[in-house]
Order: C-alpha cells, then structure tokens, then sequence
RNA sequence: GAAUCCUUAGCUCAGUUGGCUAGAGCACAACACUUUUAAUGUUGGGGUCCUGGGUUCGAGCCCCAGAGGAUUCACCA
C-alpha cells in the first residue's frame, strides 16, 4: 500500500502506534466524541466576562502544532479550518503519581496531524490569545504520514508553503489541510451552486437530471469520449452535452428545467479546460435570447451578493462588476469596435486577406464562420475583461439557435465573457423541426469534409420537434469558469479538487 | 500534439568549472524548560539527487531516451 521503503519519520510513527497498543489505547476508536462546540463558535462567542460558562467544552480536530515546554504545553488544534490553542498541564492532565499520560502519551506518541478530542475550559492567556485549557484528551485517529509543515508568522507571512503544483492536485487532501484559502475556495463553489439553485427554484424551474451515457453524443462540437456497453453490446459516449435532453422535457410539458452536472470532452487540456467539467443548462418556454440577457444579469449579480456579499470581485489587480446592465454588442460591432473594420458583409475570400492582413494564422478548411470566430477570438475575446454579452453569430457556428429576426445569416445567440474567458452561451432556441434537420444535414456535410467535431443528427430529437416544442430560451454556464471568476483563480485545477491528471508512477 | 523550463530529505529550497563523507530551514529523535505562539537552547538521525542508458579516472551537475509537472502555442467550451 505505502510503498517498500518507510521514510524515517513513517517508521517512527508506526512505532508510536505500537506502542499506543501497549497501553491500551486504541488509535482509532469506535466510539463517537461528542462535540460541544466548533473552534470557530469558540473564537467568536466567547467573553472574558462570561468565562464561567465556558467551563465545560467538548472540542475536537486535527494537532497541527505542538509548543511543549517542560511540564505544560500550547499546542494548536485545527477543525473545519479553524485553529485554535490548547493548553496542556501535565498535573492536571495527570492528577497523581502516574505521569504516562502527559509525558508518553501526550509527549512523545501524538503526532503532528493526529486527530484527536478534548475535553475543557475556556480562557485568556497574558498574550490575549483564547485557549481551551485541557482537562483530558482522547486520541481519535493517528496519523502515520507527516504534515507538510507550513507556518505564518504575525504579520501574517508564509512559510514553506506547500506549493508543489502536482503535489497539491495529486493529495488535495493534503493541501486544504495545510494551505489556508484552499478549502474556502471549495466552499465558495459550493455555495455559488446552491446559490443558483435557489434562484431557480425560486422561479419554479424545476432541477432535472438526463443521461450521461447517450448513444449519440448531440448538442456540442467536440469529441467524446467512448465507452461500451456490455450487455446491449454498442458503444456509447460519456455526453458532450445534454441540451437535445433538456429539450425534449420542453416537448414534454415542462417549461422551464435546468440541470447541473458533468460534460464530459475528450480534448487537450489547460488552464481553463478539464477532461470532465461542470455545466448548468437552463431552458425556459415562451422567452428569447433578449429575456436571457436579462436573468443571467440578475442571476450572476443574485449569486455575486449572496455568497460574496458584494457584487464587485478583486482578479489579477482588475475590479470585475457583477452588477447589471452588463454591455451587449453584437459580435461584428464588437470586431469593429476593436479594429475599425467592419466584416460583417466580407465574403469568405475577403475575411482570408483580412486575417492576412492581420497576421492571424488560418487554414485553407475554415469556413466563414470559422474565419469569423478566429478574428473575434484574436481581436476581441482577451479585451472583454467587464462582463459583457456578444451577440448574433453566424448561422453555420450554430446548428441548434433560430435565425436572427432581422439580421440575414445570423443566429439568435449570445454568449458571456468575463475577464476575457467565455463563461455562458445561449440561444433563442431553434424549435422549428424542418429547419432543425437542414442545419443537422448542413453539419453532415462539415463532417464529410473532415471536421471531427460535427454535430451528429439525432432522429429522435427531431421526431420530438416534430410534435412541437414551445419556443424558449437556452442558457448554458460554465460553473467551473464562473467560480473561477467569483473566486479570483486563473487556473480551472484551483476551483476542482480533483483536477485531472496523469497517473503517477507509484503511489 | 509542439516548444521551453522544472524534478535534490516528510515540506520549502541551496548545491561553484564535473572532484573527496550532498547542505540549510521547518519537521523528526534525545535532553532541558509551567503562559508559549514562525516558542527557545544543546545534541543527533534522516537521501533511489525522478527513471534507464552514455561520456569520464570521477556525474546531483555534461549527453541521449523515458516518466511526471508547469508555462506558452495548437486543438477545444
């Protein structure tokens, strides 16, 4: 299990083990430790004047440092994060003659991450520091393998952190233990989630859960990844997407449903893109994309007061305002803006030269779309650092969106940037069945002429269009990039706690 | 997939032009210490220098291959 060669300070504390056993203490006891209080309820109720009611508290955590000065000690005990000193005495711990307790036990076999109980009272020291004064301790659970030691000084310094990139992602556990921050980055995404929740609910959307196994991987261009199933004996793809799911529960009566949950996208990855990422899909009957606009600025301004309580988030030196109106510019406009050259009415020819002309590096198989969306990604895309909402994209991008209104060749479509990373993307949703089949076989076609990531037809989900799908309004939100943004990371592996990685060589 | 950089004690890191027994701080062990808080003092132990080859009298250091990681690019929500 923990490899052939034992560190010595693995040994060590296998031996303090041991010798636990002898004494007739079991390191990991079946019985429960009944808490009184949190170390974090100590620190904030807690008044010197009222110490009389503090005599009697049940507290229980992980040993993270140990001052022993002879016959008493301070020692630190940390629990959901929160540190707070004990004061051992070893008269007291040890009333009478046998002194085992304190000077073996407590001395010499508790280690550095030892989870164990305490018992006590509660008081001030001359420093000012509010300490649990311990009466009796209980070892809980040993801990064979030592902490990494990371220490702050007064001012609020670190020292020797525990920074290994790998090292933190491949024992995550290690890491919320010992870097502050960490574990509060997890509670933020969390909360941002419930967040969400209760705002939809709050509208009387109904939460809904469709498969991740699908037979045809619809509603996103990517690649998938590909598993089989036995006993059907056909192969099945972990989903790239679950909007044509979503909407076949608008043909079916319910008009607005979200869903929260894994995507699964068998692509390169980096700073912004895992394996498996976390995505919200949100569609409502009756609205369009205008309406959308909308409920994702009081959605995200709801979230930002809730959990952050403020609508404005410090990142890299930049203030991002979460707070609504957010700007929206059509993606030519946005283009023009950035450049001064409109290409709205460029052909494909003259949208090559203008990527010339630009140095923007393209590929003989791109098409108009494809030209279009490499020059907004190369002019616009890093300046859109406030949340803004990019509009109207070219049809052949968007097999799943209706046709602009008014706008010949576009699509009713925006999509969210915030610090120049696209965090949502939505439709005025195509529900017109003849349509939807055209823009399925125009996808074909892409695919016949070599481009992987073509959207599959999916004859089911149209049979479904065919009986009438209410018109509506899709969203769809990048959690993992939106906690990002809500939370100050630059790195997607700082919001998972299990970003993905390669195996390592021996555990 | 490509380029560049990184990998030395449990953790964070030094390590000279290729030279004798590979160092530091924390952690660990022993001793001392009854209000400390990056506790302190004295002493001590701890290494597959990522792995495998090669060059060399001699490799942590140079060369080749591989593994893992980081960054950038490519691909991509």
């Amino acid at each position: 299990m923990s490899g052939p060669h034992l560190s010595e300070q693995e040994v060590i504390r296998r031996e303090a083990l041991a010798e636990l056993r002898n004494l007739g203490i079991d390191p990991y006891p079946p019985e429960a430790f009944p808490i009184s209080h949190t170390p974090k309820e100590i620190l904030s109720q807690f008044k010197d004047e009222e110490a009389e009611h503090w005599t009697e508290v049940s507290i229980a955590g992980r040993l993270m440092s140990r001052r022993i000065q002879g016959k008493a000690s301070f020692a630190v005990l940390m629990d959901s994060g929160t540190r707070i000193q004990l004061y051992f005495n070893r008269d007291e711990i040890c009333p009478g003659e046998d002194k085992t307790l304190y000077n073996t036990v407590f001395k010499k076999l508790l280690d550095l991450g030892d989870i164990i109980g305490v018992k006590g009272f509660v008081f001030r020291t001359r420093v000012g520091e509010i300490t649990v004064h311990v009466t009796s301790f209980t070892l809980l659970a040993k801990s064979l393998r030592p902490l990494p030691m990371v220490k702050t000084d007064a001012e609020g310094n670190t020292y020797d952190a525990f920074s290994d990139p790998e090292l933190r992602h491949r024992m995550r556990y290690v890491d919320m233990l010992v870097n502050d921050g960490v574990k509060d980055t997890f509670i933020l995404r969390s909360r941002i989630i419930s967040s969400m929740r209760r705002f939809f609910d709050s509208k009387g959307w109904l939460e809904v859960e469709t498969p991740v196994l699908q037979a045809i991987h619809g509603g996103a261009a990517a690649r998938p990844f590909t598993t089989h199933h036995n006993s059907l004996d056909m192969p099945l793809y972990l989903r790239i997407a679950n909007e044509l799911y979503l909407k076949r529960l608008l043909v079916g009566g319910l008009n607005g449903v979200y869903e929260i949950g894994k995507m699964f996208r068998n692509e390169g990855m980096d700073r912004t893109h895992n394996p498996e990422f976390t995505s919200m899909e949100i569609y409502v009957a009756y609205q369009d994309y205008h309406w959308m606009m909308t409920m994702t600025e009081q959605l995200l301004e709801n979230i930002a007061k809730e959990v952050l309580g403020s609508t404005q988030v410090e990142f890299d030196g930049k203030t991002l305002e979460f707070k609504g109106p957010y700007k929206r510019i059509s993606l030519f406009d946005s283009i023009l803006e950035a450049t001064g050259v409109d290409i709205s009415q460029m052909d494909e020819q003259a949208l090559r030269e203008q990527c010339k002309a630009w140095h923007i590096e393209v590929s003989p198989e791109m098409g108009r779309g494809k030209l279009i969306d490499e020059i907004f990604g190369e002019k616009v895309e890093a300046s859109l650092i406030q949340p803004t909402f990019i509009t109207d994209y070219p049809l052949i991008m968007t097999p799943l969106a209706k046709k602009h209104r008014n706008k010949e060749g576009l699509v009713e479509r925006f999509e969210l940037f915030i610090n120049g990373k696209e965090v949502a993307n939505a439709y005025s949703e195509l529900n017109d069945p003849i349509d939807q089949r055209q823009r399925f076989q125009d996808q074909l076609e892409l695919a016949n002429r070599g481009d992987e990531d073509a959207m599959a037809l999916d004859e089911d989900f149209l049979r479904a269009l065919e009986y009438g799908m209410p018109p509506a309004s899709g969203l769809g939100i990048g959690i993992d990039r939106l906690v990002m943004m809500l939370t100050g990371h630059r790195s997607i592996q700082e919001v998972l706690f299990f970003p993905q990685m390669r195996p390592q060589k021996d555990a």
